[in-house]
RNA sequence: CGGGGCGUAGCGAAGCUUGGCAUCGCGCGUGCUUUGGGAGCACGAGAUCGUGGGUUCGAAUCCCGCCGCCCCGACCA
C-alpha cells in the first residue's frame, strides 16, 4: 500500500479532546475518526487492525470447537419481552417501531436470539454440546462514553454462547473459554488478569472478567501479590479482623453534638472507628428504602448491596425526607427504631457487639447497640467494600487495589434464558430439560485501544506483529539523488504485495524527518529504510519499532523476507539506551 | 442525571474581561530551491466565530434559550 494513496491523515498536534494515549495516538496516526459521542469510524488502518484482532479471536474460538455464525442487529421486542429484559433494561437499550408499528430493539447483546435459535434447532441431547459465536455490532446507549475506544456506544463484539446438557458440560465449556481467552490476550500482547466478577445484568452464577491494568480503568481490582488472588472489588471479600468487645451491655444514650461523620464521632468519644456503626441510606428502583449498616471504619459496596438486597432498577442515595419518613436521622442514623425500610447489615458489623450507633435524634448516639436485641436485620450479608492493605481472603497477605479495563468476560448463565424462552432438549430419560448456557464476550475496539495503551512510546504506536495493520513500513529517501532507491522500493513493495504480504510504502515526496516521524507514529513492527546511504552500506536498513534496534539487511535477504521465503531480520546490535527506555515504557505499561 | 470545562479555517490556539476590518502556528494548493530526523522563499485558497433569539448604530465579544463535545461522579458487558 502506497502511503500516497492511503485514505488517512496524521495530525501533528494532539487532538484537544483526547486524553488517553490510545485515543490520542489512534487519532493522530489516522486510524480513527470520531463521528459523535461514543461513535467512531475506523479508517483503513484501524479497520485492518480490527480485522487482525478478529482473526486471532476467530482462530482461538474455532480451536475450542466454536462455530461462527451471524445474528441480526435488529430484534423484535417481543423476544426481549419473553426473557423479561425488555422492561428490566432501561434507556441503555435503543428501541424503535418499524413501519408496521411493531416494537423493535437494537441489539445490545444476543442471548435472546441465540436462545431462540436453540429452541428452534435443538431437539435432543444428541445435538449437545454446541458452541456458537459471531462478531456483531452492539449498541448500548451508555450514559457516558469515554477514553476514545475504551467505552463507546456502538461497537463490534465477539460474543459466544455455549449450550450444554448440564452443569458439568457448562463447566467444561466455561473453562474451555477461559483457556481460549488466556491464549487470545497473550497473542494480542495484553497482560490480562482473570478476576472473579459480578454477574451484572446477564444473570447467572459464575463470572470472570479479563482485566488489563490501566490507571484509567473503570473497575477496581483487588489483587494479592503473594498468592495471585484477584477479584473485582464488586465481589471481593477480604478478611477484616473482628474486634471482640465482650458480652452485650445495656444501651445508653449519649449526647454527641456536631458528630455527623464517623471521624467526628470517634474523635469526640475517643473511641476507635471500629467500635462504631455506620448507616447508609439508598432508595432502590423498586421503591424500597434500603438501609445499609457497616462497621464504622468500613464502607458499603453498592454493587454487593444491590445484589444481596435483590434490588431492581438500581440504587441512588436517599433524600433526607425519605430517611425521615422511615424514622431515621441522617448524621445520627441507625436501624434502631427504624420502620418501613429494608435493613441490610454487613457481616463484620453483625459480628461486632456493643457498637456506637446513631440515636436517630440530632446530637445523640447510642452506646452498646447490638444486632438482634436493639435492631433487626432483614438480611445479614457481605456488603463490605475492600480496601488497599486489607487481608487477602486466601493467604492473608495485604491486598493491593489497581484500576483495570475489562477486555473480556465469561459468564455461566445456567438456564436463565433457556428456561424463560423454552429452549429445551429431550434427555436420555425422555424428559425435556432446559439447555444449560454460558455467554462470553470480547469487545474488539476496546482491545485495540488496550493494545495501544500497552504498546506505545512518546513517538507513537508500536504494534505487536500479530495485530499490526502491515508487517513493515518502507521508507524511501533520496530518490532524486539516486534513481535506484525508487526502483528498489517499488520492487520490494510490489514483490511483497504479489506474495500476498502487503507492506506500507511511504512513497510521498516528503522530507526524511516527516517520513520517519510518521513511520514511528503509525507503528508498524518493522521500519525499512531504502536510501543512497543504505545502498552504500549493502542493502536496506531495518529497524525494530518497539526496541529501536537496527541493522543493515542485504537486498536478497530483504526480498526473501518480504515475499515470505526468508526469515525476518535478526538483530544482534543491542538496543541503544534511549530506545531501550522507550521500549520499556511501551512494553511494561500494562 | 449532578459537577466542571470547551465550541473561532482540516488540526492546535489567540481575540471575549473593556462591543468597532477575523488573527497566529501547523497543515493544504501553485512555482522554484531542498531531501537521513517534522526544510526555505514567493504567491494563494480556506471561517455564515456551534445554533436560535435578544440588547446595540454596530456582537466572535454582552444577555437568554437550545445543541454538541470532553473530563469527574452516578451508571454500566
Amino acid at each position: 500500500m502506497r502511503l500516497s494513496e492511503l485514505f488517512f491523515a496524521t495530525l501533528r498536534d494532539d487532538p484537544a479532546d483526547a486524553e488517553m494515549p490510545s485515543h490520542r495516538l489512534l487519532l493522530r496516526a489516522g486510524y480513527l475518526r470520531q463521528l459523535g459521542s461514543g461513535l467512531y469510524s475506523l479508517l483503513p488502518l484501524g479497520f485492518r487492525v480490527n480485522k487482525r484482532v478478529e482473526q486471532v479471536i476467530r482462530e482461538e474460538m474455532n480451536a475450542i470447537g466454536c462455530q461462527e455464525l451471524e445474528m441480526p442487529v435488529i430484534h423484535p421486542a417481543d423476544l426481549w419481552r419473553e426473557s423479561g429484559r425488555y422492561d428490566l433494561i432501561g434507556p441503555e437499550m435503543a428501541r424503535f417501531k418499524d413501519r408496521g408499528d411493531r416494537d423493535m430493539v437494537i441489539a445490545m447483546t444476543h442471548e435472546e436470539v441465540v436462545t431462540d435459535l436453540l429452541r428452534d434447532i435443538i431437539r435432543s441431547y444428541r445435538q449437545l454440546p454446541v458452541r456458537l459465536y459471531h462478531f456483531q455490532t452492539k449498541f448500548r446507549d451508555e450514559p457516558r462514553s469515554r477514553g476514545g475506544l475504551i467505552r463507546v456506544r456502538e461497537f463490534v463484539m465477539k460474543d459466544s454462547y455455549s449450550c450444554d446438557r448440564d452443569d458439568e458440560g457448562l463447566d467444561a465449556s466455561y473453562w474451555a473459554h477461559h483457556g481460549a481467552y488466556v491464549r487470545i490476550f497473550e497473542r494480542l500482547g495484553l497482560e490480562a488478569i482473570p478476576v472473579a466478577s459480578d454477574v451484572g445484568m446477564m444473570g447467572g452464577s459464575l463470572a470472570h472478567e479479563f482485566m488489563v491494568l490501566n490507571p484509567a480503568g473503570e473497575d477496581v481490582l483487588v489483587l494479592c501479590d503473594a498468592c495471585g488472588f484477584s477479584a473485582n472489588r464488586q465481589v471481593a471479600s477480604v478478611k477484616v479482623p473482628l474486634v471482640d468487645l465482650g458480652p452485650a451491655l445495656p444501651v445508653e444514650e449519649i449526647e454527641t453534638p456536631d458528630t455527623t461523620t464517623i471521624a467526628d464521632l470517634a474523635a469526640f468519644l475517643g473511641v476507635d472507628a471500629t467500635r462504631t456503626a455506620k448507616a447508609a441510606f439508598f432508595m432502590a428502583g423498586d421503591g424500597r428504602l434500603v438501609t445499609a449498616i457497616v462497621r464504622g471504619d468500613r464502607d458499603v459496596n453498592e454493587t454487593k448491596l444491590s445484589n444481596v438486597a435483590k434490588v431492581s432498577g438500581g440504587l441512588r442515595p436517599a433524600t433526607v425526607d425519605e430517611i425521615h419518613a422511615a424514622g431515621m436521622e441522617p448524621g445520627y442514623g441507625s436501624a434502631v427504631g427504624a420502620h418501613d425500610t429494608f435493613v441490610v447489615v454487613d457481616e463484620i458489623a453483625a459480628a461486632s457487639p456493643n457498637l456506637v450507633a446513631g440515636a436517630n435524634r440530632v446530637g445523640y448516639h447510642l452506646r452498646n447497640v447490638n444486632l438482634g436485641r436493639d435492631f433487626q436485620a432483614d438480611l445479614v450479608a457481605d456488603i463490605d467494600n475492600a480496601r488497599e492493605g486489607d487481608a487477602c481472603p486466601v493467604c492473608g497477605h495485604p491486598v493491593i487495589l489497581r484500576n483495570g479495563i475489562e477486555v473480556g468476560n465469561i459468564f455461566k448463565l445456567g438456564t436463565r434464558y433457556s428456561a424463560a424462552l423454552g429452549a429445551t432438549y429431550l434427555g436420555e430419560d425422555g424428559q425435556a430439560h432446559p439447555i444449560v448456557m454460558g455467554s462470553y464476550g470480547i469487545g474488539l475496539g476496546r482491545n485495540v485501544a488496550c493494545i495501544v495503551e500497552a504498546h506505545h512510546d512518546e513517538k507513537g504506536i508500536a504494534w505487536p506483529d500479530e495485530v499490526a495493520p502491515y508487517p513493515a513500513h518502507l521508507v524511501s529517501i533520496g530518490t532524486n539523488k539516486e534513481p535506484r532507491v525508487g526502483e528498489l522500493a517499488k520492487e520490494l513493495h510490489d514483490g511483497a504485495a504479489a506474495a500476498g504480504r502487503e507492506i506500507l510504502w511511504d512513497d510521498r515526496d516528503d522530507s526524511p524527518g516527516v517520513k520517519f516521524n510518521d513511520a514511528e507514529l503509525l507503528g508498524m513492527p518493522w521500519i525499512i529504510t531504502v536510501s543512497p546511504r543504505s545502498l552504500a552500506a549493502g542493502g536496506v536498513e531495518v529497524t525494530r519499532r518497539a526496541t529501536g534496534q537496527r541493522s543493515v539487511m542485504p537486498l536478497d535477504d530483504a526480498r526473501a523476507w518480504l515475499t515470505g521465503s526468508g526469515p525476518a531480520p535478526h538483530l544482534t546490535e543491542p538496543a541503544s539506551v534511549a530506545s531501550q527506555a522507550a521500549s520499556e515504557s511501551a512494553g511494561t505499561r500494562s
